[in-house]
DNA sequence: CTTTTATAATTACAGATGTAATCTTAATTG
DNA sequence: CAATTAAGATTACATCTGTAATTATAAAAG
């Protein structure tokens, strides 16, 4: 299974917003939050790729990368196993969890409540 | 902030099941569900009082074992920091992706609507 | 009391990670 | 063309992790 690791993931998020992109502009949006050093961020190219996260194609001098997952396929992928590893596989206890700390908006309540909706939709008509 | 690795957590949800214990009831339990050896455990539990995750009072020549962190505690702070991570603080996009890749079972649907309507009228309450 | 045994402490060691610096090489500048 | 610059490749190095083995020590057994 594909592993990103925490500052991966920074470099990650860059090129899923937009790509394919070179280094320099990963480099130039990533410098607008983090502050971390022009190398720092070529090394996580390269471990991206050696890892098969993003591949490449030349442009003259100069890389222009692309996720080879989609942020989707990751995001399903990374919540998945977090949901096991804390909350026995059971989602609902990590709404709970989250909501306790952190207050929910009336829009995240609304979007919960549709997506609710939906499934339980979706289990009525294969049932 | 408290960072548990992996294979810390496994000792701490067994510690987290029944505590205080000793190492060697840890140990008994957690081969149960892990193949690992003994000493093994004995490193993690050590690291687990090092990082300050585990407390112990002595008991003859053993250890008891107890949390510092409550299971609920570290359950809060590592969603918010996974959803932080993957889905810029919103916890909807994450049941959605995470049941697009694991069906909900209706209980868990159930669950989930219940704790919807409870935070609503929470929110409600307090406008 | 000596030997064995069970606990915890210390040490080991390879791979992952955060965070760069250095090296190589090709392109740009003068 | 020579010197500088800019890309990516390679190397660096401390810390964290997974996974134990070794060592020290105190208790139990003989």
């Amino acid at each position: 299974m594909l592993d990103i690791s925490n500052a991966e993931l920074d470099v990650m998020q860059i090129i899923w917003q937009q790509h394919p992109c070179t280094a320099a502009e990963v480099i130039a949006r990533l410098q607008q939050q983090k502050d971390w050093h022009e190398k720092t961020i070529k090394t996580l190219l390269n471990r991206l790729v050696t890892k098969g996260a993003l591949s490449y194609q030349t442009q003259g001098r100069a890389y222009l990368y692309s996720p080879c997952i989609a942020q989707q396929d990751y995001q399903q992928q990374a919540s998945g196993s977090f949901v096991q590893k804390l909350f026995a596989g059971r989602v609902a206890p990590l709404v709970a969890s989250f909501a306790r700390k952190h207050e929910l908006s009336s829009a995240d309540l609304a979007e919960l409540k549709q997506l609710v909706a939906e499934l339980e939709q979706q289990q009525e008509e294969k049932p």
